[in-house]
Formats: structure tokens, sequence, C-alpha cells
DNA sequence: GATTTCCATATTGTTGACAATCGTGAGAGG
DNA sequence: CCTCTCACGATTGTCAACAATATGGAAATC
């Protein structure tokens, strides 16, 4: 579950990156009210790095604290959860269209090496819907941070990510789109070798809509519940 | 400087508070190193809420912090702040959509009022910049909120406002171009009474865009320095 | 004279105990 | 039988002492 030896230098990291997981994998659930003490002893720390831990957490809304109440973990309606997207849409906008300017030559190229994982990943799992979130992740992470914008690779990576990632593992997101959401992912790469930002940021833009609807329409069907 | 009675419920709020507010405003400079102890008797608080908020600032990238070196209040190059404008442009431009849809009638009356206010503050006390900054800050907020968009909305205010008014203070920012920002935030205003989300989201891009270039062009001319 | 090593000091990270506050349940009154 | 009040328990917020680590200076060597 938590392996004995994490890397992190302090308790407090050591603490923020246990919970934070244990967040977005679901082990603890949304809505979730928790006890200091019971997270003591289920992470084996004090409460002192827990607290701040806590604060951390609550600061980057995955936590929401009332005082002498307790904290409780965030949960987020269907209803924010496309608000996230459009977000989203906005922000990875911008990173492809400044990754197009900014990414060198071989990082781009990886990402094609990458995309061509993916397919072959998509192909021999087929259903199985974890990797390609996960290499779905790994494909927009490579673009924010290609982005060269730090702030904005710190927002997308570490506030937006982990929101979505928190659902992604009940929902599956894409799943029952692979093939053409990678079929985007290629066409977003040609564009950064290109070195058509323009056109980077439009397909990003409706790459990321068209995932928020396709969501937005199991809601409706009733297929997917939060 | 900083009143006793904080109507913050908890000491580490209340630590938050005051630091977010020190290190905006200037009284802590950017790259200055602090330590605990000093911010402890300078605020008159004890470690254990200290570290709490000082986590949390973190977190919100306010301050770094290298585990048993210190801290040290983050300094923006002005490669950076530029990109936080690219950032403001694209979620603010989002915003001002989403408003233009949810916003309620009465709301938009009401910022058309402040904008009055604004107007009659500007011509009053023509060159200083002080007032004109905070209607400017006090109008993007009420966007901002307006989006009902709750994420979107805490980001913004949270993280990226305070990053750009640490610097407005020292810079003020759009001091020189008064009468024309007035000018496109009516414009703004009457495209959320319009209730037309596209032009709404293009003046607002095209605003935060020209803020932009203005201290784009003083950093070249050299009036300028961070 | 410059550089490197080592040690002392100060600062940070952590721990456990203490105090304040809220939620809950029992009991009394209507 | 329901409701309001009060007190108890549990949990959170706070504090002060302890341990671990990095920075700076002094001394010794090249």
């Amino acid at each position: 579950m938590n392996q004995p030896f994490t890397p992190s230098s302090t308790r407090a990291d050591e603490a923020f990156d246990c919970l934070q997981t244990a967040i977005v994998t679901g082990e603890l659930a949304p809505g979730e009210k928790i006890g200091e003490l019971e997270l003591c002893n289920r992470f084996e720390l004090t409460r002192g790095p827990l607290r701040e831990a806590l604060g951390r957490l609550e600061s980057r809304g995955l936590l929401v604290r009332r005082p002498h109440a307790g904290v409780k973990v965030v949960s987020v309606s269907a209803e924010e959860l496309m608000e996230l997207y459009r977000i989203r849409e906005v922000m990875e906008g911008l990173a492809a269209r400044q990754a197009a300017e900014r990414m060198t030559d071989q990082e781009i190229r990886d990402l094609q090496t990458t995309l061509d994982s993916h397919e072959k990943m998509i192909e021999e799992v087929k259903g199985q819907a974890y990797y390609q979130a996960e290499g779905d992740y790994d494909f927009h992470h490579r673009i924010a941070t290609g982005s060269r914008n730090t702030k904005l690779a710190q927002m997308l990576l570490g506030d937006l990510y982990y929101m979505v990632r928190m659902y992604r593992y009940r929902l599956s997101t894409s799943a029952g789109r692979p093939h053409m959401a990678l079929g985007e992912h290629r066409h977003i790469v040609e564009a950064l070798a290109r070195r058509d930002g323009e056109l980077a940021e439009f397909l990003m833009k409706r790459h990321i809509n068209a995932a928020r609807q396709n969501i937005e329409k199991k809601f409706k069907e009733g297929v997917l519940t939060i």
C-alpha cells in the first residue's frame, strides 16, 4: 500500500504525498470525514507534519476544513467536474500554443514515440481503460511542461490534474473513445512539429471539449454517476 | 500595520493572512530569506501555526522552501510576470464568457455603478495609481466570482491575483493608461449586459493583452525594473 | 596565499503534552 | 411525545522542549 521508504526528505512532504495519492486513488472517498489521529496511525506519522500537509491540501482544494470540526475530502459534483474541463480547455490550449513555440525538436520526437507506445498498449489491452487513462495523462503532462510556462504547468499539474484524476479512477474517463482520442493526440503533435501554435491551441481545445461532451453525454444517459 | 483583532478563527489562518499581505505589500521583499523565529515575534505567534501557514503559502507559490535551509519569498522575473499575464488572458477570458451567461442583472448593474465610481476616482486623484489599481482589481474580482465557476474563481483570486498584485504595488501597473483601461472595462460590461459571452471573452482577452504589452514596453524602455 | 576540512552554532524538523472548542446524548420541562 | 438545555466526551488547535541538519568561520594543509 505505502512503501516504507518514501524518498521525500521531510515527514510533512511524505504526509502530503501519501494523502494526495490516497485521495486520488479513492482510498479516501470524496465527502468522507476523517479525523487527524486516525490518519496519524494510518500513515504512521505525528500530528505536526500531518497538519502541515493538511494545510497544503486544503490550499490546493483537495480538502475542506472547518475550524474545530475536522477535515473532509472534497466532493465534486458533476457540474463542477464539467467546469473543471472548461478550465482545462483554455489553459491547455495556451499550453499547446506555447509548447509549439518552445518545445525542442527532441521533445517532440519523444512525444511521437510515446504516442506509438500508447497505440500499442491500446491494441493489446483493449478495454483496459486504466492504461489508456495513464497514457492520456502522460501526453498532457508533457505538453504542460513543454510550454516552459512555470506557473501554468504548476497550476495544471498541481491543481487541476489531481482533481480530474481523482474521478478518472472511478469513471475511467475516456473509455469508449480510445482510438479517437489517440488520433486527436496525433494531430496535435503534428501541429507542434510544424510549430503551428494557433492550430495546436485550436486542436487541444477541441480535444478537451470532446472529452467533456463525452462525459456529459454519459451523465445524461445515466451511465455514469458521481 | 497588523490590527490586534484578526477576525480569523484560528491562529494559522491569522498567520496565513498576515504573511500573504506582508508579501503582497512588499513588507517582505521578493528573494528575501526569512527565519521562522523572526517571523514568530514579528507577528506574535508560535511556530506551530506559522509552519502550517508557511506550507499553505508554499503550495500557492508565494514562497519557496528548501529543507533545513529556510524559506524565502518567491522572486518573479520579468519574463515570468509576462507568462502570468498570458495565463490571466485565457482564464479571465473564460470567466468573462461564463459571467455573461450567469451573472444576474443586478450584479451587472452593480458593476456599472462601480465603474462610475472608478471614473470619479480617476478624475479626482489623477496620477494616484493606487486607487486605479484597486479599482481594476475590484472589477476583475467581480467578474471572476460572477462566472459561478468555483474552481476558476479560486485559481484566479487565490493564486494569480496575489502574485500580480505583489508587483502591482511596486510597478503601479496600469499607470499611464487609466482612461483607456476604464473604457475597455465599460465595453466588457456592455457585452455582459447584452449576454454576449463570445464578445465578452474577446474583449477581456484583448484588455489583458493590452495591459501586458504596456508593461512589456516599459520593461524594454528600461522604465520599469524588477 | 588559497583551498579544503572540520567543528560550533543557529535554525529547522519533530515530538508529546496541554488547552480550547464543537458534537452528542441524556435529562428535564412543556 | 417533542423540544430545549446542559454537561460530558472526543477532537482539534496550540504550545514548549528535543533532535537532526545546514550554514559559517577558523584552522590546518597544499
